[in-house]
DNA sequence: CTTGGAAAGTCAACAAGGCTGACTTAAACT
DNA sequence: AGTTTAAGTCAGCCTTGTTGACTTTCCAAG
C-alpha cells in the first residue's frame, strides 16, 4: 500500500498521510463499497419486482415500528410523493400495515406484516452476511475505525436520525 | 433477538459484538454515511446542470486519462448506452476528450480538458474536505480500519479495479 | 484477402425513483 | 371559526439505469 513510513501513526497529530492520493483512494473505496453493500439486496428485490426504495422503507419500518409517515420522511431525506409511492406498493401487497394513530388521528403509524417481516430478514440477512464478513476479515480494530469515521461523514442531522436509531425500545 | 455469543469462530473475543444490531447499525451508517459522501458534490453538480453520473465520469477519467470506454464501462458498471448519454454531454460541453486510438483506432481514449479538470477539482475538493474532516475526527487508526472494511465489502470483481486504480502510472 | 468479431456509437423505448406544484381531506390547535 | 398540520393524490418532468437492434470502423486470424 503506501508509504508505512509516516512515523508514529499513535499520535493523532500525524496526519501526513492524508495526501489528496489517498484521500481519492477514499473515496473510491466508498464508491466500489457501496456498490457491494447493494449488490445483494438488489438481486433478492428483483425477484420480487421491488426496488431500493421499498428496501429502505422496509428497514426503517423494521428498525422503528409504528413510526409516523412524517418521520420515516425525516430519516429517508425524499419528498412525500416519493415516499407515498413505495408505500402505496408496500401496503397493497400486504407487506406493511397503516394504523391509524390513537392521540393524533391524522397520523398513520407503520408496521410490517409478518410477510412483510420475512421480506426484511431475507433482505436484511444477506446484507448482514456480507457486513459480518467484511467485518471478520477486517477484524474487531477495524470495525470500530470504520464506525468512527462512517459516524464522522454523515452530515449532523443524519447523525442525529441514526443515534436515535438506538438498540431496541421504540415509543408507542 | 440478538443472542450474544451464537457460534464463537476463531478469534474468541473478538466476534461478541456482531450480534444482529450491532450488524444493522453498520448498516445504517453505510446508509447514512454514504448521504453525506454524495451531498457536496450534489449540490455543485447542480449549479453546472450535471448529475452523478457525471461526476463518476469525471472522477475516473481523472484518474486514469487515456482510459478507454471499455474500460471505463467495466469501471463504473452500467451500460454502453448509459455511459454514453454521459460522455455525449461533457464531450459537447467541452469537459472530456475523446481521442482516437493510436495503436487500436476503434479505441478512443478519454482525456479531461482543461475546464473538464477544473470542474473536476471542484468536485473533489468539496468531496476530499468532508472526508479529511472525518478522518481528523476518527483519527489515524480509525481511518486505517476503515479502509480495510470497505475493501472487504466490495465485489472481488470491483476490488480488482479498485486495486488497480494505484498512485499514478497508466498505461497508454 | 476475406471475414469474424471487437470497440464504439446511436436510436428507440421503457422503468425506477427522484423532483415540483397544486389540491383535498381530516383532525388538531388557537 | 379559522389556521395549521399530517397524509394522500394527481399530473408532469428529469436523471439514470435498462433492452434490443443496428451501423461503422477496424484488428486479426484463417
Amino acid at each position: 500500500m503506501a508509504e508505512p513510513g509516516t512515523a508514529s501513526s499513535q499520535r493523532g497529530e500525524s496526519l501526513l498521510f492524508l495526501t489528496d492520493e489517498q484521500l481519492r483512494k477514499g473515496i473510491e473505496a466508498m464508491f466500489f463499497a457501496y456498490r457491494g453493500f447493494t449488490a445483494d439486496p438488489d438481486r433478492i428485490l428483483e425477484k420480487y419486482g421491488y426496488g431500493r426504495a421499498h428496501h429502505r422503507a422496509l428497514h426503517f419500518i423494521h428498525r422503528a415500528p409504528g413510526t409516523t409517515v412524517n418521520n420515516l420522511l425525516a430519516i429517508l431525506g425524499v419528498t412525500k410523493q416519493s415516499l407515498n409511492r413505495v408505500l402505496r406498493g408496500l401496503i397493497a401487497d400486504g407487506l406493511v400495515e397503516s394504523k391509524v394513530g390513537k392521540r393524533d388521528k391524522r397520523e398513520r403509524h407503520l408496521y410490517l406484516t409478518v410477510i412483510g417481516e420475512a421480506l426484511e430478514q431475507e433482505l436484511s440477512d444477506a446484507q448482514r452476511a456480507r457486513m459480518r464478513e467484511a467485518y471478520k476479515i477486517a477484524g474487531p480494530e477495524a470495525v470500530v475505525g470504520f464506525r468512527q469515521v462512517l459516524e464522522a461523514m454523515m452530515d449532523p442531522e443524519m447523525h442525529r436520525h441514526f443515534a436515535a436509531l438506538k438498540e431496541g425500545a421504540n415509543d408507542r
